[in-house]
DNA sequence: GTCTATAAGAAGATAGAC
DNA sequence: GTCTATCTTCTTATAGAC
């Protein structure tokens, strides 16, 4: 970790405070005392208060879109394709979804910019179109790429991959909404998690008979 | 329609500010203002704007509360449950996801104390745990119970009620969440959600082979 | 119950010394 | 770049006339 100048410290702390308790309700005195410094001296490195947010928002696309190119390789070097065309097993899904589960519960970053995009959301188009990015579309692109090649290699059952990714995300968006308000409540959570994903494997795996 | 006395409109007033901005972001100048009155005559009927507030998630609470047990109601009679018992055809779920949709989307008091409660679930335990009741553990327990008793007749598959519940109304709160924050997509996600209901119908209804 | 006038304080932002 | 001092505006709330 490098040491943070006095402007990085600056987003850093506004990001944590205004994801705590959103941008209108965080004064500049508190972040300049998170700083450690004094109010005014805030304005020697932003203009003003909405360009210390826009900075913090900045920051965390960035780093949300870094991640998401990372896991995109991820999902398409060789290594994992051929581990996913070898055929998807219930543990190798009940793993993807904790995994998945525990990064965004758990990473700092990943918190910060959930927390702030929902009690931000209504205030403009910009960060309800992020949210709806991050937490819908994205998801669902990506994962319904992901069972469409799954289909493809005749690992699952034939259906729409989009709608697959649906039933299998949306529960764990769920889920996670429900551990961001309530944290004791992660074990009983994470249960219904693999739950849910071992049922899942058994619904669409090859053999589960469709009859419609 | 009743005509509302002043005290009811105040609280009426503040509902659908309070969920576009959040308190913290709403003046009772504002309110005064959409009301009708001066700032000043509001102490005349709250003690303060804080009292506004909880005038209004009472009202929203006893509003929500209402209509559960109404709906409920509905779940057990008699005609309902015969028609539940007789076979859950492919139609009768379809429009149930689609009820629940619209109802949610639509109703305005349900869409202000759903945005009301988004933009301030973090602000204290009392709204978290409101949150977390409404949109998370009444639809399971209810939509649980529902699926326990088609189980029991044998109506669709075997399996855990309360992970079918998960699987069913997930995939609905995600779609509800997108079209709050963008309206003019409700064609498309409404797309999505038949698609889901139909795709459920057909995994889970009796015949569809599972092997785990 | 509504108004005008006003108090009391908090918040964002600037000026200018160091 | 940081500070102290200060300005200005906004906001909650009260006092008291009608």
């Amino acid at each position: 970790m490098m040491k943070q100048t006095t402007k990085e410290k600056i987003v850093t702390e506004a990001a944590r405070l205004f994801a705590q308790k959103g941008y209108g309700a965080v004064s500049v005195d508190e972040i300049a005392k998170a700083v450690g410094i004094k109010a005014p001296s805030l304005y020697k490195h932003y203009k003003n208060k909405q360009e210390i947010f826009d900075a913090v928002l900045t920051e965390m696309n960035t780093r949300y879109e870094k991640n998401m190119a990372a896991v995109q390789m991820d999902g398409r070097n060789s290594r994992a394709d051929a581990a996913l065309f070898d055929g998807l097993s219930e543990e190798q899904l009940v793993s993807l979804g904790k995994k998945l589960f525990d990064f965004f519960l758990h990473d700092d970053y990943a918190v910060n910019f959930r927390k702030l995009l929902t009690i931000e959301q209504f205030q403009d188009n910009e960060l309800a179109a992020m949210y709806t990015k991050q937490y819908a579309d994205d998801p669902l692109t990506y994962q319904g790429m992901l069972f469409a090649l799954l289909i493809q290699a005749g690992v699952i059952r034939d259906g729409d991959p989009q709608i697959m990714a649906l039933q299998f995300y949306a529960p764990i968006y769920l889920l996670l909404s429900i551990c961001d308000r309530h944290p004791e409540r992660e074990m009983e959570v994470v249960k219904m998690l693999e739950q849910h994903t071992r049922q899942f494997h058994a619904l669409y795996q090859i053999g589960a008979e469709k009859n419609d």
